[in-house]
DNA sequence: GCGATTAATGTGCAAATGCACAGCAGCTTC
DNA sequence: GAAGCTGCTGTGCATTTGCACATTAATCGC
């Protein structure tokens, strides 16, 4: 820390060069010192933290709680929006936005996306500008449902995110679900299944959501991919949450549970062998699996909201 | 105000300049525009305060000298900074920071918070730290003008704070000067003004500031709201000073004159009756304003510098 | 007191910045 | 369609800034 003297002597010259619009020549005569000099101690103003650049974000963010994640679970990076917002749906689109920036900033000519559906990536999705164009190939990395659930009909949504951003789809043909584990292995050896998610497994970038399986409110019940009962029986039994419709447990391995061998789409270690993966979820309830699928190492960017965060800190202690 | 895409690209441009220390040749390589278009992007960035420097003042302060304000006025707190300025710009810039540091201390999630605008509550705004976060909802407590002087322009200082506090702004829907007390009492029975000063009545804390009349540099002559001889008949025949437009007396009572029955806001009476009033005012010849407004016992917390508090103290024996 | 070492200060120049001016596209008006 | 206007965009140059290096002052050990 410096001293009160030198203190206010680096305010002053800070305040007669930022605010009072002087140079550094003006400063030097105005003060008696060599313009060298000046040049020093705004130098130092700005290295001790006496004037601050601050930059006002349309979204805010806590570069704090930030850092803290990235230490914590080995990020590449993470994101944690700054917002009063308590209404949930409001904050889910706050972060959707968020998300939709940062990916709009990872997106060059020619990069490979490969997208897993549910409701927060669906936001996401509809959170991109129209006129951000980019040339993407977009790959649609778990199966489709058979009904239209808006925010679950991959195929729909991975055509309309190609559209957008002015690439081409790749599509996933296959169900998400298949009766057995054998079926599903069947599907997978199609030539058409196994050449799209060889496709996926080639990502630059992957997009996942997260949930916690909560039986009132978790995408597999809305998908019709699983009862709330079966859920309640697999948390009780230790699975904690899931990404990308496979369920993992509190240490981000891949929950034993038939329903992760019945789903067709990309897997958990698939998602930790590509170079980027992009989680986003926010909610107090989400802590625990969104602490839990940090630790299986899958992701590289966590995108949520402060409040989140500072849950799944708390929850990775 | 700026649109968000826009507010987006000068962030992003400041950022780079700012903390990614790169030229704006580099900046404009990298996003493929010219030169000069960084350029006049910083520049725009700066005019629309998404860039803003923050200079951080030693803030020294008296204890000696608050201690005595508080006993001698019966306060909850006296804020007295040591300073050395002796521009009144650069002085009362300090003073708003100190109040603002203040201000953030007080500042919980959910508190409720009304603002009397003025040109000094609006320094203590912008001091606020962009980076400081508590949810709070913010309350115009007077009337909006009906021309932009951008100090006085009520209900965007109410949502640019509400937003910077990262909570809810709640407008006072009316003019701050009726043509007559008779209009004035018409408008504030309207719906929208009465809930608006019921919300106003229910703050936490208040903040004003402190005018003293004077027809060379008051905002009551600036902002148009009254003539250089009316302020000068007023002073004339007993009015001391002026706090959230309304006019006082030696002992802090309404001054009675047709002005303080035109103007829409909170009342002297109202501000006694709230838990938490802090006012901010500088300035020698505001002195006997200031003790004034003290006496009204309107105030719980004074915040001022060193040599106004003196000069306070010496008006107040 | 004297050389050695370190910190503070100033010189000179290349790089970065700010800005006046000119050019150009889109729009309105006649 | 010409003339005038408005709002962007880029060129060219003077000013301002950042910094390497030289110089001077201060501090210390002996």
């Amino acid at each position: 820390m410096i001293n009160a003297a030198r203190h206010e002597l680096l305010a002053k010259v800070a305040a007669m060069y930022y605010e009072g619009d002087m140079t550094q020549s003006d400063i030097a005569a105005a003060l008696d010192l060599s313009r060298v000099k000046i040049y020093r101690l705004l130098k130092e103003a700005r290295e001790a933290q006496v004037v601050r650049v601050l930059i006002d974000w349309p979204l805010k963010r806590s570069p704090a709680l930030e850092a803290r994640l990235v230490e914590r679970f080995g990020l590449e990076q993470a994101l944690a929006l700054q917002t009063g917002a308590t209404d949930s749906a409001l904050l889910r689109r706050q972060i959707a936005q968020l998300a939709a920036r940062f990916l709009e900033s990872l997106l060059a000519d020619g990069a490979r996306l490969s997208i897993c559906f549910g409701s927060t990536t669906y936001e996401v999705i509809s959170a991109i500008r129209p006129d951000f164009q980019a040339n993407v190939r977009v790959m649609q990395a778990t199966g489709s449902l058979p009904h239209a659930l808006k925010e679950f009909d991959s195929s729909a949504l991975t055509r309309q995110l190609a559209r957008k951003l002015g690439g081409e789809a790749r599509y996933l043909s296959s169900p998400l679900l298949a009766d057995n584990a054998e079926a599903a292995a069947v599907i997978r050896e199609q030539a058409v299944v196994r050449h799209a998610l060889e496709q996926v497994r080639r990502a630059d970038i992957a997009l996942v959501g997260i949930g916690d399986l909560d039986p009132a409110t978790s995408g597999f019940v809305r998908a019709g991919v699983a009862g709330s009962g079966q859920l309640r029986s697999y948390r009780e039994r230790g699975a904690i949450g899931d990404m990308a419709w496979q369920i993992f447990d509190r240490a981000g391995q891949p929950f034993p549970c038939e329903l992760n061998g019945r789903i067709i789409g990309v897997t958990l270690d698939e998602l930790s062998a590509l170079p980027r993966t992009v989680a986003v979820a926010v909610g107090l309830n989400k802590a625990a699996a969104i602490a839990g699928a940090l630790r299986s190492g899958a992701i590289n960017v966590l995108c949520t909201d402060e409040a989140t965060a500072a849950s799944v800190l708390e929850d990775g202690m």
